[in-house]
DNA sequence: ATCCCGAGGG
DNA sequence: CCCTCTGGAT
């Protein structure tokens, strides 16, 4: 794929994401804290399930010194709808005490020191570095962003290091952080695995996988 | 009834 | 490597 016709994907994503007002905590680059706990919630699930869940949430537990204090049995209960609530909870739990603890409240913005926090794998690690901090941490290549890179075109590999290459090298560095996001939600809300929603894609005219009726061989 | 597919643990 | 955790969507 040409750099134009991915840069022309991201601006039609990026418009189209920002005028349905999902997720905007995502693409907000003012608060680590709430990026790093919607993206543990994150897994598993829908971005609509997690953005039912974030007000109540966010309004009792604001920032790492509230939530380490919180009750396990609380959170369970208002996270309850995005799935693994239990290991979700623990996970939120203990990643805020060991930001009072030992980050004095701040989120690291580091690879090594991320993925030390409870919950915090690499994928999410990346996100946040993305989203909390706009630091280039590549793009972290899901199983949305995997399969909606390869419907469209942006790459010819199913290798998520070699993904990650091409993205990368298609995209300026300052894009990644949005773009990673923006291929994740699309996957999640329209370009589904097994029923895409193709008719209200918004940049099924740039993608080969749609151009071929929905099937590659 | 089945799938979802990240993190952690065995 | 392989398994489990969960509710929600389908």
């Amino acid at each position: 794929m040409m750099k134009d016709t991915a840069c022309r994907i991201f601006s039609v994503l990026l418009n189209q994401y920002i005028r349905e007002d999902t997720n905007l905590n995502f693409l907000e680059f003012d608060n680590p804290f709430q990026i790093l706990i919607m993206t543990i919630l994150s897994a598993q699930t829908t971005d609509r399930t997690v953005n039912s869940v974030k007000g109540r949430l966010f309004e009792a537990y604001p920032d790492p010194h509230s939530m380490a204090d919180a009750e396990i049995s609380k959170i369970e209960e208002i996270i309850r709808p995005t799935g693994f609530y239990r290991a979700k909870s623990k996970n939120i739990r203990g990643a805020s005490e060991m930001l009072v603890r030992e980050y004095d409240g701040v989120v690291p913005d580091s690879m090594e020191e991320l993925i030390k926090l409870p919950g915090v794998g690499r994928k999410t690690a990346n996100i946040v570095l993305n989203h909390a901090y706009g630091i280039d941490a590549g793009i972290a290549v899901d199983t949305h962003v995997k399969r909606v890179s390869y419907r469209l075109g942006m790459t010819d590999n199913t290798d998520p290091d070699k993904i990650e290459r091409d993205l990368t090298a298609l995209y300026p560095q300052e894009v990644w952080g949005k773009m990673n996001f923006l291929l994740i939600s699309h996957g999640r809300a329209v370009c589904d695995a097994k029923k895409p929603a193709c008719e209200r894609c918004c940049i099924k005219d740039y993608c080969r996988y749609y151009s071929n009726n929905n099937f590659f061989g």
